[in-house]
DNA sequence: TCCGAAATCCGACAAAAGTCGAAGACAATG
DNA sequence: CATTGTCTTCGACTTTTGTCGGATTTCGGA
């Protein structure tokens, strides 16, 4: 823990926001650093807590979600190393809309309300780039809901596994990127995923593999959704 | 069209950017806007056209709509007489994610980018104001999420009738709002809404009239979402 | 290497939602 | 006041999705 504040500086920098800062601010900010961990499965915090803090990801991943009293859980997007979030707690008073959870052990900076304000009370370039942010994620959201809204969970597997998949048409698994999660994402129950992958695969277009999903008919997944996807 | 000066001045200092602003900054604001009418279902933007300017509805209803292929629509907001769009596209180089369709005739007032962009430049808080405006976007968007996928059609009706009824317990109609707009809004079919309906009536909970939805029993529908809504 | 927990898979069933054709009610228009 | 077109409703049916018990596999740690 603490790590050496150079390192942290560097690891600031990294994030668009604090992009083109002077040293001195950067050194500053690090000073300011809140350091937490929490284990895999752990609340970092829940739907309707108002967060002051701008949290950033050092090591680990995250994931923010809703969940309904019957236990169903629907992820909105997951986060990792690099990745930032409450930027709209920091900004104004105002209740998280989204529950946080730790997916494996993650270590966490937590930089206070005050350093970060005045720090883009500075710098209009750097809290346009937070309206970036957003902005990006605002599409995301409208995205989110039009696949869930529109289509069905087919269609929205078959765009997840092209959007996820490299050049060699490899999906590689995250640790933590288990069925269940993946299902929750697409908005549907770990069964009804696993019944899509094996159509998927009997059809000759996928191999589903532990570590990995290999894409072998591309063309094929694109005509499965062709006409029926904007 | 055109109208008065100082009737378009006090329209402009409603919009909250815009609260506080001297008389003169708020004239040269109404000289550049640019009026637009559009008839009823007229197409104002679509999804993925970058519009720059930020919209100010006069007159009217729109919709802020995502479409499939097939034909089906997802209303993701329902906008009014005092509202703006476009806060987005006008702040940063990003395609409109939904598309904007008038639901009755609409008097637009359409201001340039550049005229906003001095505005909000000069004043921080007005700029913070326009965040405030997406962090209530975002919090609605992910509420949609929610419900969309973690509670069914009758649940979301309930959810939306107690919302939008007054103390009364009465839900007066829009012109515009048809039942199709309503079951396009909550994510469905207009069949399967008027089902919905037709089951709460018949379970002596709510009367529908043609011009408004009368709830007689809240604590009823309550009842009927009770242990089952967060 | 072995054991227990977690993850996955399967088949069958239940529930929810979507679809379609047609009929009926209503409202705007001429 | 008649007519035309839109909105709403209905019943029957199909498709999609959710759920459940239990079998099976995998993986991490002892």
């Amino acid at each position: 823990m603490g790590g050496h504040v150079s390192e942290m500086i560097d690891q600031l920098r990294k994030i668009p926001y604090f992009r083109g800062l002077d040293e001195a601010v950067l050194a500053a900010l690090a000073a300011a650093v809140r350091w937490r961990s929490y284990e895999a499965g752990s609340l970092i915090f829940f739907q309707g807590d108002a967060m002051t803090s701008l949290y950033h990801i050092n090591r680990g991943w995250v994931k923010a979600v809703r969940t309904s009293p019957q236990g169903r859980e629907q992820v909105l997007r997951f986060l990792g190393p690099g990745e930032t979030f409450n930027e709209v707690g920091m900004l104004i008073e105002q209740p998280s809309p989204a529950t946080i959870i730790a997916m494996e052990e993650t270590e966490i900076w937590l930089i206070p309300r005050e350093t970060v304000r005045e720090v883009l009370a500075a710098r209009p370039a750097a809290l346009l780039r937070v309206t970036e942010n957003m902005a990006e994620r605002l599409a995301a959201l409208v995205q989110l809901v039009s696949d869930l809204s529109l289509y069905t969970v087919e269609m929205r597997l078959i765009r997840w596994l092209l959007t996820a998949s490299d050049q060699e048409g490899m999906v590689y698994r995250q640790r933590w990127a288990t069925q269940a999660a993946l299902a929750s994402h697409l908005g549907t129950a770990p069964d009804v995923l696993s019944r899509s992958l094996r159509l998927l695969e009997d059809a000759g277009l996928i191999e589903v593999h532990r570590k990995y999903i290999r894409i072998t008919d591309r063309a094929g997944l694109m005509a499965r959704i062709e006409g029926r996807i904007a």
